[in-house]
DNA sequence: TCAGAAACGGAATCTAGTGTCATTTTCGGT
DNA sequence: ACCGAAAATGACACTAGATTCCGTTTCTGA
């Protein structure tokens, strides 16, 4: 018990220290993978020798496959929950400009990560579900919880009177979300496509709808 | 060649009838092993279990489960091209009324067809584009078509003058068919919610807007 | 430098499905 | 009722991967 908790970092022995970064770039390469190939398409071996290890080693660190791709997706949902908890809360604002501002920032975002990385959106949105019915669920979740955090922004804006006192909170949040996804989806047919007018549109029918004025 | 041709139905022997009756059936068990299971937990023993039949025969009505699945989705597909296509073309409206009249129509025929039938969704939304590559794209490629559909309903009313001129026709229409998708995917979470209630809240925002007036 | 422990690697094992085929059953016509 | 054709069947051969195992290598600490 020479090296135990020696408090750097995290009171870390050196080998565990290297184990978890080794788990990290399993993950990282489990990620790239199946976002490449698809989840049912790649073997453990793939993400081994994507590596340059011999594919028993993946199992000193991960149970297995099930067990690693659970890893990659809790990583990206935690990145992309980060990026929104990043901008402000719901209760930062109180008008209308400030609130339109704030879901400017939001978009930008998202956008940003999202078309940093395609192969998020990909593994997400087209590979994730259709791994087995407890993923299917858990991408489900998630979008839930997005609109329940869309939901309490608008519910703000309510209470403060920025937001007409009749509209429908969750169903407007909903609305609002499937926007959002739609422009995801959109990126990932056409990754050229121009992320900011996309953007401003959304906005433009959130806020003054489509009608000519 | 006694009975070819009898020009009944469609020129078909009986036995060319039988036939195309056998495949209709294992489409559809398909599609249900398909969307209960996820497409790669069911074996084409599933299927063929499902129709009480040996899975031997299953191949002697398709090349393999490739083969099937490519069926199941074009049928899916199709079914919701259908009930579009029965709603009004893009230019069979001219004014805002009418305009917000159809997309009530379209709605509510979309609302029907997946609330009636909650695998079609999960099939098309979770299920599919999981599959492989190439089911991916072609997912995504109906999406793109659907785009382009709303797309050019929005253009004619641009053009006709009840919507703004500078309105970004295919931004926007990818927007709105993102709520449509929005909607689609809560109703998966959440098969008891009020689908009138959520179209509501989408036409609302598609014409007014958020904003406190 | 050495002994024991931990990490590796990849051959070997196991399992699950796919797709084939020889055999049996059913069908349509006479 | 009988015959050849067509359809159905399910045992079987094969393959692809996932997971396990154990001999080998690398580390760690003294």
């Amino acid at each position: 018990m020479t090296a135990i908790s020696a408090a750097d970092g995290a009171g870390l022995t050196r080998a565990e220290r290297r184990k978890a970064e080794t788990r990290r770039e399993i993950i990282d390469a489990a990620f790239a993978c199946f976002a490449e190939q698809g989840y049912h398409a790649t073997g453990i071996a793939d993400i081994a020798a994507r590596l340059g290890m011999g594919h028993g080693t993946f199992y000193r660190y991960f149970e297995n496959k099930r067990d690693i791709v659970e890893h990659v997706i809790t990583d990206l949902i935690d990145k992309v929950v980060g990026a929104l908890a990043a901008e402000n809360a719901p209760g930062a604002v109180h008008t209308l400009e400030g609130y339109r501002a704030q879901t400017e920032r939001i978009g930008t975002a998202l956008a940003r990560i999202f078309s940093e990385d395609p192969r998020m959106a990909r593994m997400l949105l087209l590979e994730a579900p259709g791994i087995d019915q407890g993923m299917g669920e858990r991408i489900l979740g998630f979008f839930e919880l997005a609109t329940s955090l869309t939901a309490s922004y608008l519910a703000h804006g309510v209470e403060l009177g920025y937001l007409p006192a009749d509209l429908d909170v969750d169903n407007t949040a909903r609305a609002i979300n499937g926007m959002i996804l739609g422009s995801v989806l959109a990126s990932l047919q056409q990754p050229e496509l121009d992320q900011r007018a996309l953007s401003a549109a959304i906005r433009r029918v959130m806020y003054d709808g489509i009608a000519a004025r």
